[in-house]
DNA sequence: AGCTGTACGTACCGATCGGTAACATTGTCA
DNA sequence: TGACAATGTTACCGATCGGTACGTACAGCT
């Protein structure tokens, strides 16, 4: 019984992630959705984190890696909102696409709101081979096949085009969002891409 | 005969703007756009530009000014692009906004689109006093403004509803044009818009 | 010629940027 | 207790940031 510890594999976790990396990825997390990753230095993450400088770059190479870090943090909160729209309405992905938009109309129109994450790193990015670019990227690509797929379970009689659609509204919708505030164009995204759903698929009884 | 000088008009007009003002005005609009304002210092804007630094001082009172008259440059240009479009289709505003669309489809497929500048920069800025992010609020303002009085001239049964979701698929295809590329959501726009609008007005004789 | 105002360039400022070296301290295991 | 990993402390690096003090070249006017 050498190393039959009863936390090892829990060890082996915290090894990746240790303590001050996780305060680290909170306090990034908060300061470079609201004000933007250019706008933040890394002395003001340390400072408010509470930890020293070399414990940011023990766990992150970079302050590039520690932004792509979290995007990908970002995303995984993403597709958790989506597919929790998802999971609500099985089969329906009409019902599936509004609860999501209904969703985001609603959170466009709190204070605190700043579109999305990795929409905005892209702009502020804009050079193909920056590691924060690339999840943002990755996860546009994966939400423009999804939103095509719905479509296609929608019978649209042009799904690509509608799935695009969808995708033009929703990138709207963030970008108006933290434009416009409250009363903005964002809050009638769920009522628009239902009109633009309506007007795209092919009514059977017709 | 004390000052009838023939070139005293022109030098009224150029001691407002002197010649380096305008190089740097030019490279600023350039290097702006398509790397970003927070990407580029004004170093790089007097060097490229082939000027001293104090030129770009004595013009611009600093940075962010410098920033606000490349936006309110900007800015001229996108209203003298969206009033082609309409004065193309006098009395026929769903034909205006279509023909501004399929302009913008098409731009969003050349190799060098950024999208927007003016989203950009509010992207960039963040802060509601920063006067960058001034000049592209005023503009989008305005141009929410222009669009629901549009879907009022089209007889849209919620013209305020249609102009906002024209204006989500307007900001949607500016992001997914820089994200996407060429063959990217944005090609679709003007399609899009389209269906949206014949899904929003009242059929005459329905 | 001599004066005046204007545009420009050289050289520099303090502050902050992202990132690191070297070492002390802590807590947790065996 | 001894080993080890994680964190903290301090001080520092070269580069770049936005911004400026100050001297000069040159024009038009008298």
């Amino acid at each position: 019984m050498a190393h039959d510890n009863k936390i090892e594999g829990h060890e082996a976790e915290r090894d990746r992630h240790p303590a001050a990396a996780e305060k680290i990825l909170d306090v990034a997390r908060d300061l470079f959705y609201r004000q933007g990753i250019r706008a933040i230095g890394v002395d003001e993450i340390v400072r408010t984190a509470g930890v020293a400088k070399p414990s940011l770059y023990r766990a992150f190479s970079s302050k590039d890696e520690l932004a792509a870090s979290y995007l990908r943090r970002y995303d995984r909160e993403f597709w958790e909102r989506f597919d929790k729209a998802v999971t609500a309405h099985p089969g329906d992905p009409r019902a599936q696409i509004l609860a999501f938009l209904t969703g985001v109309g609603e959170r466009t129109q709190t204070p605190s709101y700043r579109g999305c994450g990795m929409t905005n790193a892209a702009v502020e990015y804009p050079q193909a081979d920056h590691p924060a670019r690339k999840v943002s990227e990755d996860n546009k690509r994966e939400l423009r096949r999804r939103l095509r797929e719905m479509a296609r379970g929608m019978g649209a009689a042009d799904a690509d085009t509608l799935g695009d659609g969808l995708l033009l509204l929703i990138e709207g919708a963030y970008i108006s969002g933290q434009l416009f505030g409250a009363g903005g164009p964002a809050r009638s995204v769920a009522r628009n891409a239902a009109l633009l759903i309506d007007a795209s698929v092919v009514k059977p009884g017709a």
